[in-house]
DNA sequence: CGGGATATTGAGTTAGTTCAACACAGGTGG
DNA sequence: CCACCTGTGTTGAACTAACTCAATATCCCG
């Protein structure tokens, strides 16, 4: 029933929504019965991606929307001489894609960081979506709200803050979000990622992230074995964060 | 008519949507009279506000949205110790206060560089924008991507580019959007913004922008004197900062 | 004329960079 | 089973882009 192509790309058979595991958490908003059986219509198919594998391409044109059902991705830019900026890293009930129609093609990349699952929406039916569900019509505006939010708070990190305050705020960050999806415990948290990643979000060289890191480990402030990390203080990665706590919230589309 | 109270913010008699300013714009989509007419109702007041006024404020609640008419602001947030992040500039046919849904409360501020004209939409009134006009709610969504698609490339600009690179990318894509909004001529552009406000936005110090920029000056890239810029190598400038043109575009909510 | 905001420039410091070497793990093929 | 490779992490050394501090110039405004 599913097949798997040399690009670690892969469709496999429809979970259907209404026992849509995502659905459950307390986070995410109730449907109605109606809203339910349109996403239901909406969602045409289900994609399953390998780690590295690009979910969008910036320059291209996909005719795809996605939600991320299971795992991570990241979106990113590089400029010409493939200098990498990450720009925000995707998390169940993520929604992808939604630049894409604004303007004629994708102006950054998907790649997935785990093994990913993600529902697929054709971009033509997103007028349907606004005539006959107003509501869901709201709730891309928010996930697209929200999506800005992030990327906002993003910036004020790698234009302001100082190499181990960025790396407090991305720990806090991550670790509030998977916090609300019940994705990792109260003071650890399972990271797909390599230290590149994490340099490649905060705009800093992998040099200088891992003394800075090995610093906060040093100081006893978290610690980072593996893909294991664990907030060791989290009050004083707080402090030097300058952490607010606005993050976590989702809410659908699925 | 028009009463201009002490924190630079007052109220003036309507301009009709019909007779927009904007709306007359090439890039600006066409309206039906029926959305004319729905606009016209969602349109509650016109907000004039002073240079250095707070249009919203971050932590604090507004129950209004805006289109800007006229003018120039900027979007900001700002670190406990002051330390300041521009997160983008507004021009007009930005919409401005639609994170502030999402979460509670605004989570950045935006204050006028110019003097500026708004259009206020109160937010309850969206959702029957949402119910009502599913074009207008697409197009809200689409002004939110494009919005999240300016931050993703500032972001990309202050993560990896040099701080030549940052002041060339950031005037290319300012001069861009003026442009289409006829808001400057082919290479000239006048700018509202100190270097301060340059420096605040590309994650750089007073100091250091004030060097880079000369230097720029001294190689013959630009000239910058009061408030007005000239682009006098505009290929040399867009090969330093990897220009790729995608900016501009506009649409509503008028 | 004086005061506040802005711009400019020099001098010294530092946070972050590049280069380079090495350690370690997992995976493959002989 | 070992030899080897590739991706990842760690650390030291040298360098530099960007920073802070400080002084001066300029302009506008009341």
């Amino acid at each position: 029933m599913t097949r798997r192509a040399k690009n670690g790309l892969s469709k496999s058979g429809n979970v259907p929504c209404a026992r849509c595991p995502l659905r459950k958490k307390a986070v995410m908003r109730p449907f109605t019965a109606r809203e339910l059986e349109f996403v239901e219509w909406f969602k045409t198919a289900e994609l399953v991606a390998d780690p590295g594998a690009n979910i969008l391409l910036e320059g291209h044109n996909s005719p795809h929307l996605f939600t991320l059902l299971e795992g991570w991705a990241f979106r990113y830019k590089t400029l010409p001489d493939a200098r990498r900026q990450i720009l925000s890293f995707a998390l169940p009930g993520d929604f992808l894609g939604l630049q894409g129609p604004a303007l004629k093609e994708m102006q950054h990349s998907v790649e997935a960081l785990t093994q990913v699952k993600l529902c697929v929406f054709p971009r033509e039916r997103l007028l349907h979506l606004y005539q006959k569900h107003p509501e869901l019509g709201h709730d891309i505006a928010w996930l697209a709200a929200r999506g800005e939010h992030m990327v906002d708070e993003h910036l004020l990190s790698v234009g302001r803050r100082t190499a181990a305050e960025r790396i407090g705020y991305l720990l806090l960050h991550l670790h509030s979000r998977c916090r609300v999806l019940d994705l990792c415990g109260h003071r650890q948290l399972k990271l797909p990622l390599t230290q590149q990643h994490v340099a490649d979000a905060l705009g800093l060289s992998l040099v200088h992230t891992n003394k800075t890191l090995r610093r906060l480990v040093r100081q006893g402030l978290l610690t980072w074995s593996g893909d294991t990390v664990e907030l060791r203080n989290e009050k004083a990665l707080r402090e030097l964060a300058g952490y607010d706590e606005t993050d976590g919230a989702v809410r659908p589309l699925i």
